[in-house]
DNA sequence: CTAGGGTTAG
């Protein structure tokens, strides 16, 4: 058959399937150019179409023009004001949503199940399903099971008092399915009430698949690995959910060899099982695995989404494996449209701690929306490199676009100024997170100003701080104060954190070779060989820290003192030239910030 | 409407 020209006919045909598919559509060029011809034709006020024309406008991010088809129905009905509805609620506009509500009350259209299962979908806060609660009861909307389902999900994730209300909903229930009980359970396991859930789970007239995995889930996030062992063992049939709630629990509690072992066993891998290992080995810092892992999946036949590309990001970022994030970046960005805000947010974080602040700042600067996680990344980057004066400019922004700054937040500010050596603005800061923010400081904030105290030379107020704060000094606290009395040739106050530090974690090696530092910074050889010795007597009984780095796709890795690089002498000579450059022209470690 | 995965912290 020769190869025609489409027709008339087929052109229409072919804009006819486009048509039954708009609501799916979420490439923007391609909505742009229908939404043109949807209009120039007249069909935007048909029936059929508008409510299409909404949803796709709304997975485009397009609310405005969603907004205006909206207006142009003269009298809208329920099934077009539960699309716009959830149009908002895309948007991230749960108020607007109920907007549409109160407009659907005042115009005499009645709500339908549907309305209500968006906005419970949406809202946030115990208030407002109590008020859907109200209106669902007033209407009378339980011909099914449905709404009083997702209201007791609704009300799980309001908090303590959603648990009780959500409670007493299931407890004057008359009837009750499969869903009502699986609800229950997963909302008590969430709320850590495990005996009340298990409770439930025994009582309950029959089990499918989702209420074991619920009750899995519930040993698991408890921790009793043993007992989720056994539940995996004895439910009648595991499917992957189940496979991968135990495979996430042995990773989380550190047993990474038990998950690998699993993991191999499994019959069968989706994307949600390796998306868990790859984020549990960039956990532990096993970069190597994580990416071999990732690599795996790009070659095979699963596509990582959002989740997943947030997951080996962080690998890059914690090992600093420039190359890797940026082939990354290159994948998302040819995958879709637009990133996610929590995909933005690990690319700045990854940037940030690869050395490229520049990328960092581009990205940042040109993403549409950010939240408080996108702020508290960039101004931690920038104190990071040493811009402290630039990540506290920063701070103020994001005050003035209206973002309350958390305690994460400060931990930027407050490393900020300890790398701008602001001593007295950092005192400020700290003052001012519970009189100005109401955040009680954490031990991480204790931390900042024990260690800008110490860089300061105010050693003494340093361990008076470390000594009266409302935590118990952990080991990042004695390391930070013996780094200080290095920096200031505190010898006996050295000692005397070196004593804490050994009473709290006995088998580390990596103390003495700060002690040994403190000593070789003193001028004191004899003690610092000393030191040293120590720490190769120690260091058989820990894993030493390992530094990776990525070179025309091969991989280096290097702890202390390793000589088995083949390049091994030339490499340490390049350091040891580096360093007394280094020292020459500005950086002596004897001299305070 | 119910089950498993994610980002920021000294």
């Amino acid at each position: 058959m020769p190869v025609r020209a489409p027709t008339f006919v087929s052109r229409r045909r072919l804009f006819e399937q486009k048509l039954s598919d708009l609501h799916k559509c979420t490439n923007l060029n391609e909505l742009k150019q229908l939404h043109a011809v949807i209009y120039k034709s007249n069909l935007h006020r048909d029936p059929f179409v508008a409510p299409k024309l909404i949803s796709a406008l709304s997975l485009c991010r397009q609310i405005g023009l969603a907004l205006n088809v909206f207006d142009q129905i003269p009298s809208p009905n329920v099934y077009l004001c539960n699309t716009l509805i959830r149009a908002y609620i895309r948007n991230s506009e749960p108020e607007k949503a109920f907007q549409v509500l109160y407009r659907m009350q005042a115009s005499g259209v009645l709500p339908d199940n549907y309305t209500y299962l968006f906005l419970l979908k949406a809202s946030s806060g115990l208030r407002f399903v109590r008020m859907i609660h109200a209106h669902v009861e007033k209407c009378n909307l339980y011909s099914d099971l449905f709404m009083p389902n997702s209201l007791i999900d609704a009300y799980f994730k309001c908090g303590m008092l959603g648990v009780e209300a959500a409670k007493v909903l299931f407890g004057v229930m008359e009837e009750r399915d499969l869903v009502t009980y699986n609800s229950m359970i997963t909302g008590l396991v969430k709320a850590g009430e495990l005996n009340e859930a298990k409770q439930l789970f025994d009582e309950m007239p029959q089990r499918d698949r989702v209420s074991w995995n619920a009750i899995l889930d519930g040993y698991v996030k408890a921790g009793e690995m043993s007992r989720a062992f056994e539940v995996l063992e004895k439910m009648p049939t595991r499917d992957v959910v189940s496979w991968s709630t135990v495979i996430s629990g042995y990773a989380k509690m550190g047993d990474i060899e038990m998950a690998k072992t699993l993991f191999d066993k499994m019959p069968e891998k989706n994307l949600v099982t390796l998306t868990i290992m790859i984020s549990r080995y960039a956990e532990r810092g096993l970069a190597k695995e994580a990416i071999a892992l990732y690599n795996q999946m790009e070659e095979g036949s699963f596509k990582p989404d959002d989740i997943t590309f947030v997951s080996i990001l962080s690998a890059s970022a914690q090992s600093g494996l420039l190359s890797l994030g940026k082939r990354i970046h290159h994948s998302i960005m040819k995958s879709r449209y637009k990133c996610a805000i929590v995909t933005s947010n690990a690319l700045i974080d990854m940037y940030c701690k690869c050395g490229s602040l520049n990328r960092a700042w581009r990205i940042f600067n040109e993403m549409g929306r950010k939240d408080l996680v996108s702020w508290n990344v960039m101004i931690h980057g920038l104190a990071m490199h040493g811009h402290g004066k630039k990540a506290l400019y920063l701070f103020d922004c994001m005050k003035l676009e209206g973002f309350a700054p958390d305690n994460v937040t400060f931990v930027g500010v407050l490393s900020a100024c300890n790398h701008a050596g602001m001593l007295e603005d950092g005192i400020r800061y700290f003052y001012s997170m519970e009189s100005a923010y109401n955040i009680a400081p954490q031990i991480e904030h204790y931390g900042c100003m024990i260690d800008l105290l110490g860089r300061g030379g105010r050693l003494n107020e340093a361990l008076r701080l470390a000594n009266c704060m409302p935590f118990k000094p952990n080991v990042v606290i004695w390391c930070s104060l013996l780094g200080a009395c290095r920096m200031h040739n505190a010898l006996d106050l050295a000692e005397e954190v070196l004593d804490q530090l050994v009473k709290l974690d006995p088998a580390n090696a990596g103390k003495y070779s700060m002690l040994s530092n403190v000593y070789a910074a003193a001028g004191d050889w004899d003690n610092a060989a000393n030191a040293r010795l120590q720490m190769w007597k120690t260091a058989n009984k820990t894993p030493p820290g390992a530094s990776l780095i990525e070179l025309d796709g091969e991989f280096h890795e290097f702890t202390v003192m390793d000589t088995t690089h083949p390049k091994s002498d030339r490499i340490h000579q390049t350091v040891n030239g580096l360093t007394q450059h280094l020292r020459k022209v500005a950086y002596s470690p004897t001299i305070a910030v």
